[in-house]
DNA sequence: ACCCGCATGTAAGTCGTTACATGATTGG
DNA sequence: CCAATCATGTAACGACTTACATGCGGGT
């Protein structure tokens, strides 16, 4: 999916400026499923814009830089439609961790145990954050980006149970990784 | 990860052609965590050869045309032990399925419906595949691609337990997408 | 002082994709 | 005969990434 199509969607959700749409998919729900970076978002909004799909103003602030606050317009409702009406691209899950696993019996014993538990750590804090998340439900603040609540719910708990299940997997089967030594 | 270290992870299975490369990353254990295309193989495994990475040598078939069969070298050999060392970009799970049913209020019903079944059905077929291969155990042929056989089972069992959540979650959370009638 | 967060953008380069081009053989 | 599988490659294009450029204000 292109990074036009991720900002028009991110608007649909309500206004925001670039850096704010680029922390959405930092910190937001779609965290685990895109990531875009600044240089793609930017000349994305500016095409959009150049297209009449989506309207930017400046707005000024105080004790901070401007920013170009950008409104999604009908036409682009209407064209992020379409793109939703594509039959989506199939799923892929690129993990280099899991991939240098298959080569585990190049890597020495210590990096191979390293890799391997970093990278189940690392998986267990995001679970935990989710989790955390999950807790501390409706999120207070009023913005519109709660408009799709049960949407963001459906995504945020598949993201939740894919990661679970891999840390699960992870504990119960370090043996064929990592040799001899019991699980858990 | 680019082409060239693909390959070269592939080659380290034993020799095969780029052809043999791609089916590999189709059917294979990889098959869930990684895709290459030829367009990106052929220009990799040439630039590996011209840097004396890989040795590719012409072999006639008869009944079918001749290929170029590629060995790695042990330069080849350290560049991917090196490419292992360091340290693994962080997962990516892109699917523009779930990024959909976050939208799902933007669909018609009928639509929403059908995208949601269609997508669930897909991994449904996805996790019986690859749980009909586990069944089937050792793959018989005596290809050196099994060399690395519990780093082999180890990826598909991940692949698995990843998608086996997957299809369980979307079976009990149909709500959160497709309104009020029931799961199952 | 220095670094971090906020804020926007450009330039150069890498990389990969789609589509094209070619051609043999086997099975339906 | 047509489609599919085997087999290798090129060309054009599109897309994203890394690094650069700039600047204010607050906290340590």
């Amino acid at each position: 999916m292109d990074a036009k199509t991720l900002c028009l969607g991110a608007l649909t959700l309500g206004d925001a400026s670039g850096y704010e749409i680029r922390k959405q998919f930092e910190e937001g729900p779609f965290a685990f499923f895109h990531d875009v970076s600044f240089a793609s978002i930017y000349p994305a909004l500016a095409k959009l814009n150049d297209d009449g799909l989506v309207i930017g103003r400046e707005l000024a602030q105080d004790g901070r830089p401007a920013k170009k606050v950008y409104s999604i317009t009908e036409t682009g409702r209407e064209a992020f439609r379409t793109a939703l009406d594509k039959p989506p691209a199939s799923d892929k899950f690129r993990s280099e961790a899991i991939y240098m696993m298959f080569f585990a019996d190049l890597l020495p014993d210590r990096r191979r145990r390293e890799v391997y538990e970093s990278y189940l750590a690392l998986h267990k804090e995001y679970v935990a954050g989710m989790e955390a998340e999950l807790d501390s439900d409706a999120p207070g603040d009023g913005k519109d980006i709660w408009r799709a609540a049960s949407g963001h719910r459906f995504v945020h708990g598949a993201g939740l149970a894919i990661y679970r299940a891999l840390v699960d997997y992870m504990e119960t089967h370090r043996h064929l990784v990592l040799g001899q030594e019991e699980d858990r």
